[in-house]
DNA sequence: CATATTCATAAAGGAATTTTATTACTGAAA
DNA sequence: TTTCAGTAATAAAATTCCTTTATGAATATG
């Protein structure tokens, strides 16, 4: 049984006329002819009873029609989901990345994704990295964003942009008024540093180390705002990614650049290796990988 | 979108390889490539990562999965039912006659049909001739079984054979030896007859009338049964259709033929004309015109 | 590094479907 | 009753579509 026989048996039904059906079709009468009668053929019972003034549903014809037209219905709806899905008009995209980037360069990119592409949904899970790469892994995420990603065979990697890490110093500190600190300045100064564990934070213990310093920070945080809440209290100095303090502070508190080793931090697009991505996901990671911060 | 193509997905899906899918669906692995490959653009959407190496559904792909297997299902369903009904494994034949042939002629014949297609259901109305023909016509019934249908172009009729009438006498009755009895003779005893309305009846005014004599009867009773209680108490003569009588009464009561003239009803087979009979219905008509009373 | 396996592709061949042209039938009108 | 108009069925030709054959490219395995 083929769809097209099906969908010319409800039409024929509906016209009762072959002619009037086949034009609907754009098919000729003859066509429509042969279908119905392959259909009627690969069921083993007639459909119509037909002559040349009058076609009409047998009783079997009668009782086979609404599910036919509902079983077609149902195919036609899959097609259409199908469909918007690729046209960006129905979706879901689901995101796992870095507490930093999720709160800092996402929101705004996905407002603009949402402002283009309204009825996608767009699920975002802020993790550390290595839980993102779980994600990614069992696609339980269509992609991830981390850093420092250690290559293995079932994800890929993108780069996408390098965050640079900043001194922030409470208003009143003597440094307040510098452009640049030396790494090794600031060992001197009591030290607001995220969790072990976090991305960033392996990346300063990674850099202390290398310069033969033991870092001991006066406070460990979890959350970047308590960080800068420690900052502005005047407790110590906090080394933070830059684009998170772009975004959340402003010209609030000052912040130095780093010198000597600089210290940057890959952000990597992270995607399940040979895997392709449902449309509406495409298009959010198109627009991360084309985005101009 | 071709069911063949949502066939060849969910059997690649089911295997993870395109090779295996195509020895199953008796096709070579190109033809398979293709027609996911139509599939996919119908769709608009990508249904499977694959490479070399592996086959894998996408997102997508595994989220229509479960829905395109139950279409095909109910579609199979439909088509295995059908194919049932060809079969006679399956369905439902409905008849309307008049009670003295739903009686007495059609019990044995269906008993021997249902043996033969024990899963067909058998639905028998019993009602009066107009009725049997106004059911004929909106199709509440595949077939009728009446008598003395007048011409009607939307009805076909099909002679099965006749009735003859009998006159049933009481056992102690001075007619009850002898063979057959003039219609004349008949009028000079008290009669049982069936209500007006009924074709018996009918067919026995006519007759009466034809004969000069205006029939005044004794008692008037809607079923056989209570006609052949009132002769068994000695209270008239009935006449009734042979049919009934031999296969109701056999020897209980003495019976004699009538002649002079006989009192023949033909009964017919009623079909709506132009209209093709469900196999089910069609195979009972088919036992009902080549049987042998 | 070679090999075997697997999916993709292209061209040729074959199958199935559609169109064109025509026939046969049916109901309505002359 | 005959004719006419309209309709579905049929047959043959043309076309479209699908499948096969042959081959290539990629990748894991020994």
């Amino acid at each position: 049984m083929h769809l097209r026989q099906v969908r010319s048996f409800v039409v024929v039904a509906r016209f009762s006329s072959f002619t009037r059906a086949a034009d609907l079709l754009n098919l000729t009468q003859p066509a429509l002819t042969v279908q119905i009668r392959q259909l009627e053929q690969s069921l083993g019972v007639k459909l119509f009873d037909r002559n040349t003034r009058a076609v009409e549903l047998t009783r079997i014809g009668r009782e086979m029609l609404p599910v036919l037209e509902r079983l077609l219905g149902e195919f036609d709806a899959v097609v259409a989901n199908a469909r918007e899905m690729a046209n960006l008009r129905y979706g879901t995209v689901r995101i796992a990345a870095l507490p930093s980037v999720a709160a800092t360069v996402l929101p705004p990119l996905i407002a603009r994704f949402k402002e283009r592409h309204p009825q996608i949904r767009v699920v975002l899970r802020d993790s550390v990295g290595e839980r993102i790469n779980a994600a990614v892994r069992d696609e339980a995420v269509d992609f991830g964003i981390g850093s420092d990603i250690e290559p293995d065979a079932e994800l890929e990697t993108v780069p996408l942009f390098e965050d640079v890490m900043r001194a922030v110093v409470p208003a009143a500190h003597p440094l307040a008024d510098a452009v640049e600190i030396r790494l090794d300045r600031l060992i001197e100064e009591p030290l607001i540093l995220m969790d072990k564990g976090s991305s960033v934070r392996s990346l300063i213990d990674r850099a202390f180390a290398d310069g033969g310093h033991l870092v001991v920070p006066a406070y460990e945080v979890t959350y970047m705002s308590t960080a800068v809440g420690l900052v502005r209290a005047g407790l110590g100095i906090a080394i933070l990614p830059s684009t998170a303090i772009e975004l959340r502070m402003e010209a609030e508190l000052p912040s130095l650049a780093i010198g000597n080793p600089v210290l940057r931090r890959p952000i990597t697009l992270v995607l399940k290796a040979g895997r392709s991505l449902p449309p509406a996901a495409e298009a959010l990671r198109d627009m991360l990988t084309s985005w101009e911060a």
